[in-house]
DNA sequence: GTTAGCACTCGATACGTACGAGTGCTAATT
DNA sequence: AATTAGCACTCGTACGTATCGAGTGCTAAC
């Protein structure tokens, strides 16, 4: 019976455990006598009493009322996904998953596969599926981020006169994204020029990343072509400059807001209406965005408990993320938001598995 | 006081009116004694109460129970509706607005011609806004479609190769609307055979509309290349085809779903639930799109009382749609999703502006 | 260290009462 | 004949009280 890290010991674990386990099932306050019956240590329900007034002192659960049975804290929950999350990676190598899980994931895949092979170039309309499904196999809402192109490189772009004042632009990026605008510039431009300019701009920019395309060189693109040929050029210029910084327009697309309706918990008329309001919005959504490197979890999952969230409206949620990658560097986010007491096994192994299976969509295409 | 088209005499409109009015502002039932008070028609209670009881026979008013105030019924309210669209329509000319609301209208228009002018391109961002005005401007959930683009015309077709086995393909609509596309083909395609094929597609389609271009077309365009230039040709129009069927993608853009908890009748977890849902799924909300020609409402503007709606989940709330139009047959719907007691003659006030204001933006570009 | 026993707490549920807004009806008034 | 005052009646809401039971903490026994 050591002492664990935690102070807790074995004992204590397995009963925060089996509370917190029932909690997850029923969403009510569970008492001694419960775990005394549910778990396989043969314990009296005085004896998890003691145990559990000593969980409530150190603050791993709480009782919501003097005779009502007890509930974790975020401090319990953080335990407990801590624990999970050990043993997972453990685990990592000797998962053997049971059928009925495979056969179900290997069906989700397929309709995965079916749908974005039959759309390729609509990155948007996979991404809202991606969040449909994993709302719908969840149970909670969730939330997917368009992976950075900072990081991606040109291709090919492409100039061409459409009418009097009007230029088409095009931008093809590697794993061809395609941006295009049509400009309109105050005079004529000739159609020579705009074959110089395409081929200035494509020998000049061709296989660099947006990111590298700072300003600094764009202008000094810019003046470059102007000189030779003057005011048109430096509109055209302009509006690239706009394109390629808005090429990296984030976008994030959620689904399954509604799903916090099961749960009693968020049903509240305003706490439910402000989490829709920012799974609305998204604007609020994008501090659950993975920064560069986050070197905290290696594996890319982050679990946000309560409080712990950075968004003001989840305080009584709990977040769970997870990132996938493009390649290098160019890391897109998917987030499930549900209530402190979600499943956060299961939330994990999909998440998991969603990232898998985008990592080689993107890499295949 | 002789008896009008509908069986209510003179002073019953007036009273129909003055429940409605104050249960519009109130949200509860109004009894004889407010009503009153309210009106400028000098009468006591009592008599109030006996017409009251006439206008629940006659199916305009309910009274949830026995000692409660009366609340419209969806009969009400249609007759209350009817009769301000018709006054609406008779005062259309003399409309002199209130300096005010001008003022705020004009702030309004002034934002979205900012925003507008910073994205051309980019209608999805505008629609998104104005969806998010509305919402904001009215409290209610609002949804806006894109306008179809199937009689669009044809401004521009260009192929481009772009590696090996990789073509760009990008199609310019009137408008300025583009979609472009990369298609991926079996064999190498020659710098000629592109040319050609560029020449053959924008002589035979330029000008055309989406609508004329139809399979027989196409595939006649296919069989001819494809003579020409074989194998190739015939994925690349395969491609184009499916593009330009695809262009016509309707989309609907909703914002201001959680409008619908400041009204309590609708804030029950259920209908919330629901009515969100359908929100953020669209799918059920093209229902509410108009088709080609509704000839029953000749201004575009259709309200929907209670179980009047298409869409069943909206069955407690009301709905009014406007249609504006890019040109030429090319319509979209604005929608706005509220309670019964919505101030219907804002709504219908708003919806006009904003239609508008669409209608000149779009004709502007 | 564990468990049985017991008094105690407190939320949930049910029920009774008081209150008041609003009605329908009748009789008086204009 | 239409309007109004008056009054008994209805019914939803608010509130206080009683009961019940799940679950606790504590003590004493094992």
């Amino acid at each position: 019976m050591a002492e664990q890290d935690d102070g807790l010991d074995e004992r204590k674990q397995q009963i925060l455990k089996a509370v917190i386990d029932t909690y997850l099932a029923t969403g009510e306050p569970v008492g001694s006598r419960t775990i005394s019956k549910y778990t396989d240590l043969k314990l009296s329900s005085a004896t998890i009493r003691n145990e559990m007034a000593d969980l409530e002192d150190m603050g791993y659960v709480i009782a919501p009322h003097t005779s009502a049975g007890r509930i974790p804290t975020d401090k319990g929950y953080r335990f407990y996904v801590d624990r999970m999350m050990q043993i997972m990676k453990e685990n990592s190598d000797q998962i053997e998953k049971k059928q009925k899980d495979l056969d179900k994931r290997e069906k989700e895949l397929d309709d995965m596969r079916k749908f974005i092979s039959s759309k390729v170039d609509k990155v948007d309309d996979l991404l809202e599926n991606v969040a449909r499904l994993l709302a719908k196999d969840t149970n909670y809402a969730s939330m997917i981020s368009t992976p950075s192109v900072k990081g991606n490189k040109l291709k090919f772009i492409q100039l061409t006169k459409l009418g009097s004042g009007k230029i088409l632009l095009v931008i093809v990026m590697d794993g061809n994204l395609i941006r295009s605008k049509v400009v309109e510039v105050s005079e004529d431009i000739t159609q020579e020029q705009i074959l110089k300019l395409n081929l200035l701009l494509n020998t000049t920019l061709n296989g660099l990343t947006l990111e590298q395309m700072n300003l600094a060189l764009l202008s000094g693109l810019e003046s470059k072509a102007g000189q030779e040929h003057g005011q048109i050029i430096r509109e055209v210029m302009q509006a690239l400059i706009e394109s390629i910084q808005n090429a990296d327009h984030l976008q994030i697309y959620t689904s399954g807001a509604t799903n916090i309706f099961k749960y009693p918990e968020l049903s509240d008329s305003t706490t439910a209406s402000e989490l829709i309001s920012t799974l609305e919005e998204k604007k609020g959504l994008t501090s659950l965005i993975k920064s560069e490197k986050d070197s905290s979890a290696e594996d890319g999952i982050t679990v946000y408990i309560g409080d712990e969230t950075p968004v003001e409206s989840m305080k009584d949620c709990s977040v769970v993320t997870a990132t996938y990658e493009l390649h290098d560097g160019m890391k897109g986010t998917i987030g499930i938001i549900g209530p402190r007491r979600m499943d956060y096994q299961k939330v994990v192994e999909t998440l998991k598995t969603i990232r898998t299976q985008l990592d080689d969509i993107f890499k295949k295409s």
